[in-house]
DNA sequence: GTCTATAATTCGATAGAC
DNA sequence: GTCTATCGAATTATAGAC
């Protein structure tokens, strides 16, 4: 499927999800993409099928990376605290290596036409499970307070969601390994350092 | 501007809204908004300039209500901590009683064209000076750890992000005085209840 | 792999009658 | 305030020559 890419091809594939990540899938035509090659539309065409297909193939090659990721750390073993710390990990780790595709992850999903929307958001819906395996497996084991799991998990996800932010619209250098350090402390201790209320 | 609104009018911005959050900015049509209204397209033009006009108009609204809200809190003297739960108090308050303003104000903000553009970015970078303003006060008395102060600032705004989730997309009741619990609880003190390294 | 040319559709918006 | 009719521009995509 996504083989034998020409220097051209790739160059065009790199441009397109800097593209789409800056204005947006919709906002993209396929003549801001020309242009920005500096050819004509109709050349887009032979690089790929279609502008949807485009869509689909970054963001479904991304959503596996993450099922891979969190696969590996549910089958780890390790107690559910270095879960979560393996959880935010990963999340730093595909953000820093495929920072537009995490991007499009968070943005453009919903520009899917059916049936690969369904599709994609069933996937996401697997995703957000594993997520909740590790939480609901730290609160029993009493690591993790009493939250109520579809709360917390969407507070866990969001918390790393923004990552990619530091990695494409960001001026400033990321330093990964403090960047990892401090997200890391904050999922598990909040801005605080203890309990409240 | 935007007063006088007659029934009708009202309704039509109500759906409007509605439907943008639904299927986004750029994927509403005109055709779209009179169809779900039982009119024309042209009908439209009747309660709005422009389809611009009428994001604008949502955006810049909402967002004065953000700073409405956290000047309120920066103004009160409270300790820190307190602040920061007054925050999160407030991001509910506003999301519940207007989830899909809340909602455009995370996804569609960008659609706008300049220099409506930059105005709004400006405005939305003062709000993030206001919260830094927050957290910085909350590690200088010490009731907060030494954190980054861009990777904690981000991951607070981005703790209270995503609730308009709650209110528009998801099926369930929403506690707001649960959610509200539970966030602040997360926020402050996190997964976990205590240190870590 | 690049071009010209164009098809076929959809878009936001306007004019003007009632 | 609702309609019909339409404009002009922009959209994705294709055909076919070089």
């Amino acid at each position: 499927m996504t083989k034998n890419h020409s220097p051209r091809k790739k160059q065009f594939l790199d441009e397109s999800l800097k593209m789409i990540h800056e204005k947006g899938y919709k906002a993209t035509t396929m003549r801001d993409l020309a242009e920005r090659m500096g050819f004509e539309v109709s050349n887009i065409y032979n690089f790929i099928d279609s502008k949807e297909a485009l869509l689909e193939s970054y963001l479904f090659m991304i959503s596996e990376d993450f099922h891979d990721g969190i696969d590996h750390i549910l089958e780890s073993g390790y107690p559910p605290t270095e879960k979560l710390k393996a959880l935010v990990s990963l999340n730093i780790r595909l953000t820093s290596t495929k920072p537009y595709q995490v991007g499009l992850l968070v943005n453009e999903w919903r520009n899917l036409k059916e049936p690969k929307l369904t599709k994609f958001i069933d996937r996401r819906n697997e995703y957000e499970e594993k997520v909740r395996l590790i939480i609901s497996e730290g609160i029993e084991s009493g690591e993790f307070r009493p939250f109520d799991m579809d709360i917390i998990t969407h507070a866990v996800l969001s918390s790393v969601k923004w990552i990619y932010y530091w990695y494409t619209d960001h001026s400033e250098e990321v330093n990964p390994v403090e960047l990892e350090r401090q997200l890391t402390e904050f999922v598990l201790g909040g801005v605080g350092g203890g309990a409240q209320s």
